[in-house]
DNA sequence: AAACAGGTGCTAA
DNA sequence: TTAGCACCTGTT
């Protein structure tokens, strides 16, 4: 192979591609559409990519989990398998990647990934069932279910997520990926594929205010360094927030300067997994207003409470899936 | 060029 | 309790 070119580019053969670069599959217990998932908003840091060795998947994206990178694929719009590619010459977080244990009896580190995605997507969630519910729950649902068919949402790290949505304040997704992406890449720890995890809260709570302010975050430096001082403190407890009720852990999320009821429901939703919460934010506002209460002025406040009531246990997946379909598909009407 | 963006905190009634 | 406004900065 020639000087200069990629190390892999000369690799033709089958499962040969970057080395250190391993793949998996892993089987969910229902549908799965990466584009709706990964696409809707729920999560910021998933850009469209190749996966290794298969370029002529549907679609592919890579991101971060947690602590390991990885690129994810599948091979048509919904399916039950994912793809999973990961660089195994990174030791995974289990911290027993291939050298202990005896050879032959399962690969750690294989397994682990494989956990690692079916928590990630939410695997025991019945989509089947949740999808046809919703749709038969009339009006637009039916078509909004249509479009997302496959959406899951996702069980995200606490901490990231509530960074994120901190930073979302008053921001468009592209602006908000840029700032996470940022501080990923300044303040955390390699992943894989030279992607960098979502830096721990005593990380970013060590940092002048001023260096958090150079992610572009704007005037929400403040409030990510209050979180990330809140957390690190245990003065809001993310791991005991998993065990409360989920008013109360909205009440906790709350305290933190910049997390108002918006930004504390979708951290409840997408790492907390409380789905019986419905997020509110201008467009689901807009849409509820005008589907289900005749096109009223409603408070925020009255949307959240009518989607939780209206939808119960599955307000969380209606509001995910009217949110994907209303800014997908009435992008460009009034 | 100017308005807008997946809200929230602050202040004034 | 509620309405009105400012807020950083990248996109559109």
């Amino acid at each position: 192979m020639t000087a200069g070119e990629p190390a892999w580019a000369g690799e033709q053969g089958v499962g040969e591609t970057e080395p250190g670069i391993r793949e998996t599959t892993v089987r969910l217990s229902g549908p799965v559409s990466l584009k709706a998932t990964l696409e809707c908003g729920q999560a910021f840091r998933w850009k469209p990519a190749v996966f290794p060795g298969r370029p002529g998947l549907y679609s592919a994206y890579r991101g971060v989990m947690g602590r390991v990178a990885v690129i994810v694929g599948q091979a048509s719009p919904v399916t039950e398998e994912i793809l999973v590619a990961w660089d195994a010459s990174f030791p995974l977080p289990s911290g027993r990647s291939a050298s202990s244990g005896p050879a032959g009896g399962g690969d750690p580190s294989q397994a682990y990934v494989e956990r690692l995605v079916r928590r990630y997507f939410s695997d025991g969630d019945d989509i089947r069932a949740i999808e046809e519910s919703l749709a038969r729950m009339g009006g637009v649902m039916g078509e909004a279910v249509a479009h997302g068919r496959g959406l899951r949402i996702l069980t995200q790290d606490p901490w990231e997520c509530l960074a994120s949505y901190v930073l979302s304040l008053n921001k468009n997704v592209p602006a908000i990926s840029m700032s996470v992406e940022y501080l990923a890449a300044c303040f955390g720890e390699p992943a894989g594929m030279g992607a960098f995890g979502f830096p721990a809260p005593h990380v970013l709570a060590s940092q002048e205010v001023s260096s958090l302010r150079e992610s572009k975050c704007g005037f929400r430096d403040k409030y990510l360094h209050d979180a990330a001082l809140k957390v690190a403190s245990r003065e809001v407890d993310l791991d005991l927030l998993g065990t409360l009720p989920t008013e109360e852990a909205r009440r906790e999320l709350m305290r933190i300067r910049g997390v108002g009821p918006k930004v504390a429901d979708c951290v409840l939703l997408f790492a907390y997994h409380r789905l019986d919460v419905f997020p509110v934010d201008v467009w689901i506002a807009r849409a509820v207003s005008r589907y289900f209460m005749g096109g009223k002025d409603v408070t925020p406040r009255a949307v959240r409470e009518f989607g939780e009531r209206y939808f119960g246990r599955l307000a969380g997946y209606a509001q995910e899936h009217l949110f994907y379909w209303i800014r997908d598909v009435r992008r460009n009407e009034p």
